[in-house]
DNA sequence: CACAACTTTGTGAGCGCTCACAATATGAAA
DNA sequence: TTTCATATTGTGAGCGCTCACAAAGTTGTG
């Protein structure tokens, strides 16, 4: 049998016999519908097997049911084309999808160039042609003053990951300097007093806390401002191994290194390895990322992790809400988590 | 400056100085539009910043732009939340998203359970909701006939990943038992005799073909039927090491294993580590999956790459061409890929 | 019992597009 | 030229919903 015909909001009213903005009552979950009424309509809504388009509501001056998350495309379709996989959308895509299948949203993603000029209007293009009801933001998208510009100068409410200071925006992040110094205490800690911090780039928000963060852990432990030394890195295994190699190779080294993402915390591991260093016993490796391959490394990485899903299910919710009539602002930080795996242990000596 | 009010293809038509249905022409490259007219109206577009809005377009009765991907919750969700991300969600993002947007498409993303009894209904749920374009079923959803027949009553056209038999449908699959095939000839080239393939489920139609591909060339080898030996596993790390530890302690232990999966893999390369067998000096192995851990496996593994990003480009492309017009209905053979690492030699002796 | 002050339901209009078709322009053949 | 097929443009209608507001039903109060 063919369901030919769609079922509309029409053919329930009449089933149900009243009209069709009762039935668009109940749908939208609206108040001042007798609890009798109620039960009818979503008896004839169950029966007949109605389902709203969402094209209409749309038009119909309503919501869109439709949260827009912007990646960067460089690095999202670098890691794919690398079939190196891609840890953050996995996550980011957890936790969107189930934030929004709950309030019988859709997430839809897009990835975007970010640094292009025409950044804020491929934006808006795609705003204007999906009239997302919300749009999440994340690094390095959310640094981006001009697009944040523009997505208000359109009113569409949007949530910025990563970012700390809403000033009337929607921010949700995690505390990444007191990861930092969280990180830097387990060391300290452990007796380490010759600590590394191998930061990723200082043009990135989350690199520059870091860095922060690692610096007044040390500072606070009393440690020379020389034996907590920040190297500039870029995110890359090849570069890294390179600046890392004189410094395991000096007499001075430090005990613990701590990298930016996992692929300088991988080089350092190599980099130990040639230099004849046993890792934990003779250094320490700690990383801020913790992508699924960390657990194939030797030995497993200890590393923070970032609460990536947990992050994107935040400003879905929040959004959500927003185009439910509450107000898009705020800030809301979420734990991150330190997994102690096999690379920390007490200093040699 | 806030664009406050939406531009309209009205706007368009207004300034360029014709009706909106000769926009319409232009928007969706129609024919019959003078050159001259035909430019004057994109020189409006861009300058008004016109961008039809989807859901008008979708009301109107014309397409949706939409194309939805359907993927298995449980398996999906159980790696997102263990934290082991998810290759074939990227891959399939990749290939979804670069074909789609080629064409002005989005490509949405939902899970369902599969196996579920109300699977179709789901499905024809999130249908109504969004009236995308084109489905894509993947596995093991496009071995579902219920879904399928679902799909065909709502006059959605689906393609189905995996499957090779269209039958009026669409298909885009690899040629599984082929790959197997070559795997063996790989193995048995290099002198290989005495072959295992452990299979993951019998329940499973790719598992099936690879166990035909695997016994159909190690039969043209006038490989003896007891030397080729097929064995049952479930896709799981732990159940594998027990079904491999007595095969690999035997005397006649095969010098060459296939797995169906990289846990299966990861498991022989264990087992025989346990044994105190050399890979791949003592035992070749091979794996059908290729995700981004396996480079990190010691040693890193030979294995069989899905070409997912591609069937699933070439699946939204059949699926587009088809919402303008062209049947959706045949049957694409994508190629696999043979990567050949570290865990393949000749056998021992 | 009449009245205000609610609560519940219904009506008209319109969102921005694309259909189907009507109307007009263009050009080639007669 | 006139005529007719063909290329090009325009018009009415309507998709399925939600707005804003009007209409009816309910309750409580003096």
């Amino acid at each position: 049998m063919h369901t030919r015909k769609t079922v509309t909001i029409e053919d329930v009213a009449l089933a149900a016999g009243v009209s069709r903005q009762t039935v668009s009552r109940v749908i939208n979950r609206g108040p001042n519908v007798k609890p009798a009424v109620r039960q009818r309509i979503e008896a004839a809504i169950e029966s007949l097997g109605y389902v709203p388009s969402l094209s209409a509501r749309r038009m119909g001056g309503g919501k869109s049911f439709l949260i827009l998350a912007i990646n960067d495309r460089q690095r999202t379709l670098d890691n794919w084309q690398a079939g190196r996989g891609n840890d953050w959308v996995d996550q980011m895509l957890f936790g969107g999808m189930t934030a929004c299948e709950k309030h019988g949203y859709h997430l839809v993603f897009e990835l975007i160039d970010a640094g292009a000029a025409d950044a804020p209007r491929q934006v808006s293009r795609v705003i204007a042609s999906l009239r997302p009801d919300g749009v999440i933001l994340t690094p390095p998208h959310s640094d981006d003053a001009a697009l944040v510009a523009k997505l208000d100068e359109l009113g569409v409410p949007c949530a910025r990951i990563g970012q700390r200071d809403p000033n009337g925006h929607l921010d949700v992040y995690m505390d990444e300097g007191g990861a930092a110094s969280e990180v830097a205490r387990h060391l300290i800690d452990l007796g380490h007093r010759r600590l590394a911090f191998i930061a990723g780039s200082p043009g990135y928000g989350n690199s520059r806390r870091r860095v922060e963060g690692f610096l007044a852990a040390t500072r606070a432990a009393g440690i020379a401002e020389d034996a907590a030394s920040v190297l500039n890195g870029d995110f890359q295994f090849a570069t890294t191994t390179d600046v890392l190699m004189p410094l395991l190779q000096s007499g001075e080294r430090p005990t613990a290194i701590i990298a930016d993402n996992d692929a300088m915390a991988f080089a350092t591991l190599h980099v130990a390895d040639r230099c004849g260093i046993a890792v934990p016993q003779g250094l320490s490796v700690i990383s801020f990322e913790d992508t699924p391959g960390v657990r194939f490394s030797v030995p497993p990485l200890t590393a923070i992790r970032q609460p990536t899903a947990r992050m994107i299910a935040c400003a879905c919710e929040k959004l959500i809400a927003s185009a439910a009539g509450e107000a898009a602002a705020g800030s809301f930080e979420i734990p991150y988590e330190l997994i102690v795996r096999a690379t920390t242990a007490r200093p040699p000596g």
